[in-house]
DNA sequence: CGCAAAGGCACTAATGCCTTTGCGGTGCATTAGT
């Protein structure tokens, strides 16, 4: 039976959707053929298909990787309403007992369990990967890909030990799939997964039911204030960004004692309170949530009216992530940046500083002296876990350390000396310091700009939109019409490949009055003004 | 990086000014103790 016909029929009757969108198509026709695949889609926009619908027609079972439990329990009561013996879900985690690991193993092997949930964490524990590996699977999901990109480096580990995972699995095929992704975090994904000649299909991200503001404040108290003057008009559900766990308790008490009931909710509040808080305002019975980024993914809501940020974002990835859960029923929404220059300070430091020489060297001696677990080599270099994942990550990457049998960290042949790879790791770590921080400085430039917001955001993702969006404050007001007729076109063509002496080739992304952003694929986002790029012939087509 | 709280100091008492210090987000899994 022609592919496209199997999986049409299987959408319909197994889960009853009586159409497949095209993209969907495209990505599972892929699967389908063995190939890999990259998703980058809106949430509620159909991924989870994208795996469901070829796991059932493959032979074996699906493995979904997903990074938070909460989303996995979700994902799997979904599936088991549907009350279908194909569609059998189970998940592998610290939450069930060593008999019911067994069970959901023996289950997946004689075929009753379709799909298996997982974290990074369990892939990289290699008694439990041989097991999953035992049960042979014929496809491989990688659900919130983007946290590959924004946890693996420091906060995650395991999260960039996924591509020796699935190689391990014997790389069946694999999706990876995210509601952002600009062309930095792609690349990130693609190259960490090890993805394989994969089909990308990238639908359009654009909003146009979320209007777009930013306003900047000169200090806290008038921010808040002016939070509060807009709360005053809008219409709940709505969710409320701050960076802090303490600003999200005590803006949220200030905004209850003003009249409008609010409630707070960060990652530092016990286990059971934050789901009840979740469940709450899911139910409409939370009208404001004030909250850190702890409140995000899993959050299936389609009536939010409205996402603001009493904060700047580290990136235009991650706003668009968070306003991205505002409005998804299709009715207008809004989504209001309040920002201070003085927000970046907190990101900066969020994206840590370089790791220290000596600390680099320490490490990649005892790696030498391997092969070491991680537990022998805390102990012989007196790094915290965190730390010795974050180093031991850099080592990996510039050919010090590799991860051998059972979790052993060793060096390979040919690693270059100790003080030779601490430097090398510390370059490396620079430059991803530098990516990040023109991601934020890129941000910044979204919340500053007097032009679009739509196009300066979707340019940011390698998106060119030809009209300025009409929703958002600058094209409201006349200052993005002002701002684009000023800058009509450029020496080099949006999207044309340019080489700069010093930051060697990159993109060029758009024009905006007399400046240019460029992504150079070394250095990250840089914006240059286009009389000085002609005047001294920085740029040239490559 | 920037802010707030704490600490030091000056010196005739209760407050003000300067400097120093600590803190800041995201979750898994594992384990100790009830």
């Amino acid at each position: 039976m022609d592919v496209t016909v199997a999986l049409r029929s299987a959408a319909r009757e197994r889960f009853g959707w009586q159409e497949l969108r095209p993209e969907q198509e495209i990505a599972m026709r892929a699967l389908m053929a063995g190939r890999d695949a990259l998703v980058v889609a809106p949430t509620g926009g159909g991924k989870s298909a994208i795996y469901q619908v070829p796991g059932t027609l493959l032979d074996g079972p699906t493995i979904v990787i997903s990074p938070l439990l909460a989303l996995q329990a979700d994902q799997i009561a979904g599936l088991a309403r549907r009350d279908d013996e194909a569609l059998a879900a189970a998940r592998l985690s610290s939450a069930e007992s060593a008999s019911e690991q067994r069970e959901v193993l023996e289950e997946a092997s004689g075929g009753e369990v379709e799909y298996i949930f997982v974290t990074p964490e369990q892939l990289a524990d290699p008694r439990r990967l041989a097991a999953i590996r035992a049960a042979r699977p014929s496809l491989v999901a990688v659900d919130e890909a983007h946290c590959i990109s924004a946890w693996g480096y420091d906060f995650r580990p395991d999260y960039l030990q996924l591509g020796r995972a699935v190689a391990e699995l014997g790389h069946p095929p694999v999706v990876a799939l995210t509601a952002t992704a600009s062309p930095p975090v792609r690349e990130d994904i693609l190259d960490r997964l090890g993805l394989r000649d994969p089909e990308v299909v990238i639908t359009g991200l654009d909003r146009p039911n979320i209007f777009l503001e930013a306003v900047q404040c000169v200090d806290e108290e008038q921010r808040w204030q002016r939070l509060l003057d807009r709360l005053q008009q809008s219409t709940p559900p709505g969710i409320v960004y701050v960076s802090t766990r303490r600003a999200a308790e005590e803006l949220a008490e200030w905004l209850t004692g003003a009249g409008q009931p609010s409630t707070a909710y960060h990652g530092g509040m016990a286990l059971r309170e934050r789901r009840r808080r979740h469940r709450a305002f899911l139910a409409d019975e939370i009208p404001v949530m004030v909250a850190t980024s702890a409140f995000g993914m899993g959050i299936d809501k389609r009536n939010i009216r409205w996402v603001n940020h009493v904060a700047l974002p580290d990136s235009p990835d991650s706003y668009l992530q968070e306003i991205g859960r505002a409005g998804r029923d299709g009715e207008p929404a809004q989504a209001l940046l309040l920002f201070r220059t003085e927000d970046t300070g907190l990101r900066k430091f969020f994206t840590g500083g370089l790791p220290a020489h000596s600390e680099l060297v320490r490490l990649a001696a005892a790696v030498r002296s391997g092969p070491l677990s991680r537990a022998e080599l805390r102990e012989r270099t007196g790094l915290g876990p965190r730390k010795l994942g974050e180093l031991l990550v850099l080592l990996e990457e510039v050919g010090a350390a590799v991860p051998g049998r059972r979790g052993r960290w060793r060096a390979p042949a040919y690693a270059p000396e100790p003080d030779q790879a601490a430097h090398a790791a510390r370059a490396q770590a620079e430059r991803r310091q530098t990516v990040q921080r023109s991601r934020l400085e890129m941000m910044r430039n979204l919340a500053e700009t007097t032009a679009c917001r739509g196009q300066t955001l979707l340019a940011y993702f390698g998106e060119q939109l030809e009209h300025p969006c009409g929703h958002c404050d600058n094209c409201l007001s006349g200052a993005a019409r002002e701002v684009a007729d000023a800058g009509a076109g450029g020496p080099f063509p949006v999207h044309s490949r340019v080489s700069h002496a010093e930051w060697g080739d990159g993109t060029v992304l758009r024009y905006e009055g007399d400046h240019m952003t460029v992504l150079f694929d070394e250095v990250g986002y840089k914006t240059l003004s286009v009389p000085v790029v002609e005047e001294q012939e920085l740029l040239s087509l490559s």
